[in-house]
DNA sequence: GGAGAGAATGCAAATGGAATGCATTTGCAA
DNA sequence: TTGCAAATGCATTCCATTTGCATTCTCTCC
């Protein structure tokens, strides 16, 4: 297989994970994918590209992974589908633009000062966040404000 | 009834909405809850407070006032459930604690120097947002702290 | 390299939150 | 008060996700 799957193997071992092509293939897909991806559509194409794999595999897989900490899960009010990504370990926060339903990966995050002041106001200590932000994209704005005349 | 019905049946009339009990005591629930509350929780509460109410009313009633803005909806990747609140038109975070469950409101909001960085460099139009923390409470912090030593 | 143990997978069925079709009831304007 | 549209109840369906169990595969140890 490719390099990239050599790492992967690493990977799972020292989590105490076996080594399959199905956990390679979904690995593979969302190092690929420029946004997270609901569990059927890694299905969907994981059918179009491996041999054959289960929906129940799929989820399976990702919650291992999820439980290791190898992928992060997000939820959208939007459709209520569950959304899986791979962790980067780099922090980042999708814009979702309303009209044209694109996902924009960003690095900025506001987290930072917030997360100081609540410790000290309130004695909250920050692990985690999910931030998601929506509105209009560059194109759609144009379209938006044109109808808006 | 109290007086904030009264309130309540102008809002609804202004918003072509007829006036019935199921919608002021959905409303009263919301506005009493600390806590975004699921269709279900709201459907037991009902239960246990007026005659009786059909599960399906209150999800219509909730997509409704959703879609008329009363409501606000919001997803946990927690639990996967949808949770609903009045929309008090000021703007609220929750911070969810991770050991014992607990929401706190806060009214600190970070997006607002991110909104025109967005603006400026990728002409992004941010419209609304939803930001999840989680993290240890004061109390939790305190367990935590103790075991980890 | 091969056997054995335990983990991963496939398959089918179950679960559970949410949506829907339709008959009935209710709110409200005229 | 009456009539109509909107709201509700009830049963059913939908659909994402989970689960139980039999089978297959990985990996370790010899």
């Amino acid at each position: 297989m490719l390099a990239e799957n050599i790492n992967y193997k690493d990977v799972l071992k020292k989590e105490g994970m076996k080594s399959t092509k199905h956990r390679f293939a979904i690995l593979e897909l969302l190092e690929q994918s420029e946004s997270p991806l609901t569990a059927e559509q890694l299905f969907i194409m994981l059918r179009a590209k491996t041999a054959s794999i289960n929906l129940s595999t799929v989820y399976r897989t990702l919650d291992t992974f999820t439980s290791k900490n190898l992928v992060l899960k997000s939820s959208r009010v939007d459709d209520g589908k569950v959304r899986y990504e791979l962790n980067q370990h780099e922090h980042k926060h999708h814009l979702y633009c309303v009209s044209c339903h694109k996902l924009i990966s960003i690095e900025e995050c506001p987290i930072g000062e917030l997360k100081q002041t609540l410790k000290n106001k309130i004695d909250f200590e920050v692990t985690g966040h999910n931030l998601e932000i929506y509105g209009y994209c560059h194109n759609c704005r144009k379209v938006h404000n044109n109808n808006a005349q």
